[in-house]
DNA sequence: CGGCTGCATGAAGGAGACATCAAATCACCA
DNA sequence: TGGTGATTTGATGTCTCCTTCATGCAGCCG
């Protein structure tokens, strides 16, 4: 093994961590898209879609299908869906949760504390 | 709501796409661990580990709970772990994939193709 | 009290990711 | 064959993240 598996597990997450690139996750649920199709979805102009669309190729998510001057993407493994639902149950109760403290929060005094004295310049 | 699902999904990757973040949850996995336990296992410097720590538990992924002069992590929500494991399977069946396609690589024959013309510099 | 241990926070430089424009490539058609 | 539309690639400025050092701070114990 070349790197180990919290490393590639990292790098994994790290493609997917990008708005443009889970919207298209999205879209691709509902079967293949053309990048022609994409565009007007997303919301990115032709070539910044294109890069965010190579990352998640070359990270083999994505899979593209030339169809004459177009192509056509899809996703390699079904269970990237799974994957989103998992994260979105886990945010849905996560904020739910914090949407409550605040709540909590605001029913509450709010009690002064003294400013904390300058923090001395680092010497390096 | 103030941002769309797509940007807070991104996010929750973000803060999971770092190898160190990413050993952690895996410690974690088998119960609570003190900063101090997870030093040695996680192989950072103590100020190091404490901001990644700080990054998961900003975003509600660990909680940590003070006992005596140490502080003890757990995670916040188990179906992380759900997502850890979703991730290994697609990852696992990729990474197969790939070097499946290596090996075949491999038996061919390189085909040389000439060096594209330099690329002019853009002008701004 | 005074120092030590355990952890968290602030600041700063360097590395890497993002966004954008220009240019290249390929398929198709007039 | 030249042109056009669709997509990708390269280059570059900007911004964010990562890492490290210095410091802050609370609890414990002598």
């Amino acid at each position: 093994m070349t790197r180990p598996i919290y490393q590639v597990k990292a790098d994994f997450f790290k493609t997917l961590a990008h708005p443009a690139r889970i919207r298209v996750l999205e879209l691709l649920r509902d079967g293949e898209r053309s990048v022609g199709e994409l565009i007007p979805e997303v919301g990115l102009e032709a070539s910044h879609l294109s890069q965010q669309l190579g990352i998640l190729r070359r990270a083999n998510v994505l899979q593209g299908r030339k169809e004459g001057s177009t192509v056509r993407y899809s996703v390699t493994d079904p269970r990237i869906f799974e994957l989103l639902e998992v994260a979105k149950a886990i945010l849905t109760s996560t904020l739910a949760e914090s949407r409550q403290l605040l709540v909590e929060l605001e029913s509450l005094e709010f009690v002064e504390r003294p400013d904390p004295p300058p923090r001395r310049k680092a010497a390096r």
